[in-house]
DNA sequence: TAAATAATGTGTAAAATTTACACATTATTG
DNA sequence: CAATAATGTGTAAATTTTACACATTATTTA
């Protein structure tokens, strides 16, 4: 989770009594956090949702956010509602963007900063059951609540690109994945197929995943190599990449 | 410039008033858009950026930004404050995400949800001269009012990749550039340099540049020719790019 | 226990892309 | 008219990407 270092002002007393004024003089306006957690199940690409509380929104689904605190961090806020739903820490979130369109949200104006989180949905087990809390496919979710349609078509696509960019796609596996595992990952979220030799070819030259010596249990057929991503050497050896493509 | 486009909602009256009231129920926070515009001068990337009016940060530089009026879209803002400042209409103008440090105001908390816009200097003359309004280098930028150098730095990272994807750098171009002057911008922007013959051989390849044949006039050296950049094309043929690496 | 199954694991050749690199040309300036 | 300062261009080597097939292995089923 990335924070925003702040630098620490000491001013004189008049001069912040001036900057209170000002921001007095400010309109002020609902705010939000939104979370688009995306889960991997069954080789398909999930989405926590929950019934939408507002009689408006009757059986739709909506996304799980809150109102943000006064003085909470934007990424706090979210973490928050993460953790108060699925109970995890140490969870991958990401801002995406703000959502502010005057008529979001059929009660007034509301302002959502949204968040993209990846969670291996095995790690953990909603903490409510039976509270219309569920992980819905990607790929079929058809009209939700306010504009959160758009909201998550939004993080598909911000993780489309970001997981060929970055190392995110192992948050939504077990912490020891086969290259199939990983390989289905990739299929499901681009939405493509790849070539097996040249997929794990690729990943081999790379040399960011550590072969723990294990092997797959459990499964009805010959069973893989498990890995793990590494994390540390992947840190220390980030590239900048100079190329023009578009 | 993005538009989300927002589904028309048609519901009964009493659902809107229960959700009205909970709307009301939300505590609220100042919203400000910032713009952190940049633009390209002698052969540096620059941004633009005003002395700050609030004695707290008396002769530190600040971004262009207002608060978001009621109804007024978060896109509608940010191009309001960059045509009140730059008087120029069709800008480019992206959202990069929302800053919302509690302590990122010394007046309270105000949370400002921040663009990037890229202009051509030369198209325009920023309307008022006096006010201590100016391009600042971006490289030599120091301390800012506010956490408006954080904002920077994020707007010029965003930048620096997303230059290598998208064609938007000739937004900080005149409309008729050279290949030279396009080299420069990438070089600048990206803080390396590239060798020129493989430069254009990429630009070539691409086959988006027209050939508008004509020269430049008035260089103190062999004039090169000038090109356009071709949108149309560009629009049509808009590849979904697919690989890994990270 | 043997055969069928279903996946793992691996290599190579061709194609495409990227990189490194140098010299003749042409307007302008002095 | 000579000097300058940039334009414009091609090729060979290296690297990366792509396409493609078969032997192996654990499990399941007959």
């Amino acid at each position: 989770m990335k924070k925003n270092t702040i630098p620490v002002l000491v001013h004189e007393p008049h001069m912040i009594k001036d900057a209170v004024k000002l921001v007095g003089s400010y309109p002020t306006v609902p705010l939000t956090v939104d979370c688009v957690i995306f889960g991997f199940e069954e080789n398909e690409l999930k989405v926590l949702v929950i019934k939408s509380d507002l009689d408006v929104f009757r059986d739709k689904f909506s996304l799980l956010g809150d109102i943000v605190k006064d003085n909470e961090e934007l990424d706090d806020a979210a973490y928050r509602v993460l953790k108060e739903r699925t109970g995890m820490n140490d969870v991958f979130l990401d801002q995406v963007r703000a959502f502010g369109h005057p008529n979001r949200h059929p009660g007034g104006r509301v302002i959502t900063v949204v968040y993209c989180s990846l969670l291996n949905i095995n790690h953990h087990e909603l903490k409510i059951h039976d509270n219309e809390l569920n992980w819905h496919n990607v790929a079929t979710l058809k009209e939700m609540a306010f504009d959160h349609k758009a909201i998550v078509d939004a993080c598909y696509a911000w993780l489309q690109k970001r997981i060929q960019e970055h190392p995110l796609g192992f948050n939504l596996l077990p912490e020891k994945f086969s290259l199939r595992e990983l390989q289905n990952l990739y299929e499901a979220i681009l939405g493509v197929s790849l070539d097996r030799r040249n997929f794990r070819k690729k990943f081999a030259s790379m040399d960011l995943l550590i072969d723990i010596d294990e092997m797959e249990q459990d499964v009805p057929h010959r069973p893989g190599k498990l890995y793990k991503f590494n994390y540390e050497k992947y840190e220390k050896s980030k590239k900048k990449w100079i190329g023009i493509d578009f």
